[in-house]
DNA sequence: CTGGATGCCTGGGAGC
DNA sequence: TGCTCCCAGGCATCCA
């Protein structure tokens, strides 16, 4: 499940490889994981309504672009190009932004769904079997698409959080979990830095005390960088760039645990449903006032 | 406006 | 072994 700290490694490793790099072409095996100008803003698979799909050329997709730079915020990653295009990925569940140096070969792996042909002679792959991912063209660049996205978690200031939390009265995993709020944390690590942080996923986040939000902004940090510095988690399908996968998987406390002895008290910890997800806390070292 | 519920999608695991 | 069922969950959208 890709959230900030795997679209950050991604990032990283895909850095490298494609900053300076001339897009020579771009090929696209399913139209309805690109979002183009004119679609309906939450493309094409989740559109009930039948619709006409936006004429999609290959300027929208970075063709003949230099690429620039790599920017992320949250758990989107936009490839910027040096005349200001830009091109939005969302890996969704299982999408994966793969680097290869068969850019022909006799067939790309299921799943792949666009691939960007390179002028170094290597390739570019988006290859997702959920389709919950999407690739978002920008020709204009992306800043107007992010402006609706909280601040990045990976540098959140507990100012910002203690504002954020006051407004709202929904449980504060719930208020993790929504991308306007705070950018980038999904539920693995919604349940990490809540544990890390000692705070009950239940509690209403305008209950919180200034105490409490510190030490959250402070858990969200540290939980998200000490990811990263472990190339992110793999649970099933993530992997980076190079096709490699994280190791922060075996470093949960919590996520994937109910049952479990808590690695803090050896009290069970609970599994439970909060906000329509898996949720797995502990109810001593989580307490819920 | 806010916030809860729903549907999209596939592979893997459980259970029979 | 082989089948069915259910679950994983980010995000846009719908609805109270």
């Amino acid at each position: 499940v890709p959230e900030l700290p795997e679209v950050e490694t991604l990032r990283r490793s895909l850095e490298p490889v494609l900053v300076g790099q001339t897009v020579d072409s771009v090929r696209v095996l399913r139209r309805d994981v690109v979002v183009a100008p004119g679609d309906p803003p939450g493309g094409a698979s989740r559109q009930r309504a039948p619709f006409t799909p936006a004429p999609l050329t290959p300027e929208l997709l970075l063709d003949r672009a230099a690429i620039e730079r790599l920017e992320r915020r949250g758990k989107q990653l936009a490839l910027v190009a040096a005349d200001g295009r830009s091109v939005i990925v969302h890996l969704g569940m299982t999408g994966a932004l793969l680097h290869t140096h068969e850019p022909r070969p006799r067939r790309h792996p299921p799943h792949t769904h666009i691939v960007w042909r390179l002028a170094g002679g290597s390739a570019l792959r988006f290859v997702d079997p959920r389709r919950f991912g999407l690739v978002r063209a920008a020709p204009d660049g992306h800043a107007n698409l992010w402006r609706s996205l909280g601040p990045d978690a990976l540098s959140l200031r507990a100012t910002e959080l203690r504002t954020r939390a006051a407004r709202t009265r929904r449980a504060v995993k719930a208020a993790l979990l929504d991308q306007s709020f705070v950018a980038g944390v999904g539920n693995i690590y919604a349940d990490e830095a809540l544990f890390a942080a000692g705070i009950h996923p239940a509690r209403p986040a305008d209950t919180l005390v200034r105490e409490e939000t510190n030490r959250l902004a402070c858990a969200i940090r540290r939980v998200l960088r000490d990811a990263i510095a472990r190339g992110g988690s793999t649970i099933r399908d993530y992997r980076d760039a190079s096709g490699a996968p994280g190791s922060y998987q075996s470093r949960h406390q919590v996520y994937g645990r109910a049952g479990d002895p808590c690695r803090r008290c050896r009290t069970p910890l609970t599994g439970t449903r909060l906000a329509q997800r898996a949720t797995v806390f502990c109810s001593v070292c989580q307490r819920s006032t």
